[in-house]
DNA sequence: TTCCAGGAGAGAG
DNA sequence: CTCTCTCATGGA
């Protein structure tokens, strides 16, 4: 199956920038495990190429993978909206096409109940483990992999098992909301419907999510755009750039909505990934070639910090 | 050996 | 409200 004219989108930034822990590359081609089946694709210019472990209808699965994909909402607008400054103008046009994924909300709840305090490649692991021992096992090819477990199989195991897939002290955290979304406690489909700061929230009344899981969670699974995860990264971020202090979560919170505006959870993930792919990017003649190739300042966002 | 990782809870001040 | 300490794990 194909999805032909795919416009100012890159497979790759989108699958490795860290928001997703379940697709791997293997030559060319993403597979991933993706709400019950294994998912292979890849691209050739505006053209992408899916297979799936199992039968699909297109008319349903097309529009399906263009939404957890983000390729129906005008990207380029929304990030010519945060385009403030020399430094975003860079990021943007090194990561160009890079997409904000809409993940299954189950998963991604777990997933980054799992990633506090932890880094992403031991969290890709725990989940692996976690989905071999209780998710169901999928072929596609000769491609093996597992779909991730239920919220019953997570409630109802021990925490000792779970404690045997490393995830450490989040045990506890995890099996707790896969018991509440399974008493009906944390409703997943009202969470759907609720507006950001009301479904991050609700989140945050389960222990073991703090704000910053729970920005990930409405980011990256109920399309809030205006979420801003606040990871070691993001502080660094925008302590070295933007403010040029030491701040506290709730000074960057209220500068980065104000400066990059409805946008701001896009904006963050081009930050975020950038960084990793670029280790010099808070040297100053990293920052000084950044300012001399475009035509944005780098010292516009003084004026909006003051 | 120590440090760090897409943090959060508990307690103190 | 903010600050500090601790939590389990493994790779660098």
């Amino acid at each position: 199956m194909q999805i032909q004219n795919v416009k100012d989108f890159s497979l790759k930034y989108t699958l490795e920038s860290g928001q997703s822990f379940r697709w791997n590359r293997v030559g060319e081609a993403y597979y991933g495990v993706v709400e019950g089946r294994i998912l292979k694709i890849s691209q050739q210019g505006s053209t992408l190429s899916v297979e799936s472990s199992i039968s699909e209808d297109e008319a349903t699965f097309v529009p399906y993978l263009r939404h957890y994909l983000d390729l129906e909402r005008d990207v380029p607008k929304l990030l010519a909206e945060v385009t403030k400054d020399a430094y975003i103008h860079r990021t943007i046009q090194k990561l160009w096409g890079m997409h904000i994924l809409n993940q299954e909300l189950w998963e991604t709840i777990a997933s980054f109940i799992l990633s506090q305090n932890n880094n992403v490649s031991r969290i890709r692991g725990i989940i692996r483990r976690l989905s071999e021992r209780y998710g169901q096992k999928l072929r596609i090819g000769e491609y093996v992999d597992y779909s991730f477990p239920s919220a019953h199989a997570l409630a109802t195991t021990t925490e000792t098992e779970l404690l045997a897939c490393g995830t450490g002290y989040r045990a506890s955290y995890l099996q707790d909301t896969a018991r509440a979304v399974i008493s009906g406690d944390l409703s997943l489909a009202s969470l759907k419907q609720l507006p950001y700061l009301e479904a991050k929230q609700k989140l945050m009344d389960r222990k073991g999510i703090g704000e910053k899981v729970a920005d990930c969670i409405c980011l990256f699974s109920l399309g809030h755009l205006a979420a801003l995860p606040i990871d070691v990264w993001i502080k660094r971020i925008f302590e070295t750039l933007y403010l040029r202090r030491r701040a506290t979560h709730r000074e960057i919170r209220e500068f980065a909505y104000n400066y990059f505006g409805g946008g701001v959870g896009y904006a963050q993930q081009y930050l975020f990934h950038y960084v990793h792919e670029c280790p010099d990017w808070a040297d100053a003649e990293h920052l000084s070639l950044i300012e001399a190739e475009t035509e944005f300042s780098t010292a516009s966002y003084k004026s909006v910090v003051n």
